[in-house]
DNA sequence: TATAGTAGTATACTTTTGTATAGTGATAAT
DNA sequence: ATTATCACTATACAAAAGTATACTACTATA
């Protein structure tokens, strides 16, 4: 396993650690990019599916932000020639362990309540 | 601790989870909540100390930042009525253990990198 | 032939976010 | 009396992000 050391390295290097912490906050950023990927942490959905699935959302920012989370490797788009042709996309690797990320955000910020409840 | 157990039930709850999360994201969210806040780390500061430290920041955005900071209880503002009149902004509790949310986040990116560019 | 489903794109618009630049009121040093 | 420092605020503007609505090309079914 490189990555432990890597990490460590990452962390020692505050340019290293920003620039780290800009490719997650890329991951996140846009009102739409969460509820795809939730969508899609129950499983691989067709657009049309993500459309009908994702509340108020238009198919523009649909398939934007699609775009943007599979440049990023965070989802993965397989387009099956049939009739009428569907495009299926799913979580990758790395899509699927984003949820620890989020994990610890919700942890904070269940901390942060208890902790500013007491303060007032 | 009354907080892991409320962790565990936030976890559950699909709502709740989504809640907390958007908790998390207002914090860091705008261009420069996180230069603010890392600058804080080093120790508190005053506004033109802030001004100074954070490149290309002007006034009013770092008075707004601040503001939605100090709201959400990530930053505590604390006035000297001395000549001229000084203010400092130190980070609370809360702002100070943010770091483990973004050591997460850090990690993820690293982990990230390592997984794309096997696949490539 | 008309309608419906697939996966999107095109265009125009509104809203939100951030920038640029100047100014305020208090006081203290020159 | 002028200038400087502190901590901001005001106004106008530019850029980015998101919305609304209609449209494309393909094909299968009624």
């Amino acid at each position: 396993m490189e990555a432990v050391t890597q990490i460590e390295e990452v962390k020692r290097c505050s340019v290293q650690y920003v620039l780290a912490l800009n490719d997650t906050l890329n991951v996140i950023n846009g009102k739409w990019k969460l509820p795809i990927m939730g969508s899609l942490m129950y499983g691989k959905k067709r657009f049309k599916e993500l459309e009908r699935n994702i509340d108020k959302i238009s198919p523009r920012m649909l398939s934007k932000e699609l775009k943007d989370l599979e440049i990023n490797g965070i989802v993965k788009r397989t387009v099956y020639t049939a009739t009428p042709v569907t495009v299926e996309y799913e979580l990758t690797e790395s899509g699927k362990t984003f949820h620890t990320v989020l994990d610890v955000m919700v942890e904070w910020a269940v901390d942060h309540r208890e902790r500013t409840l007491g303060e007032q």
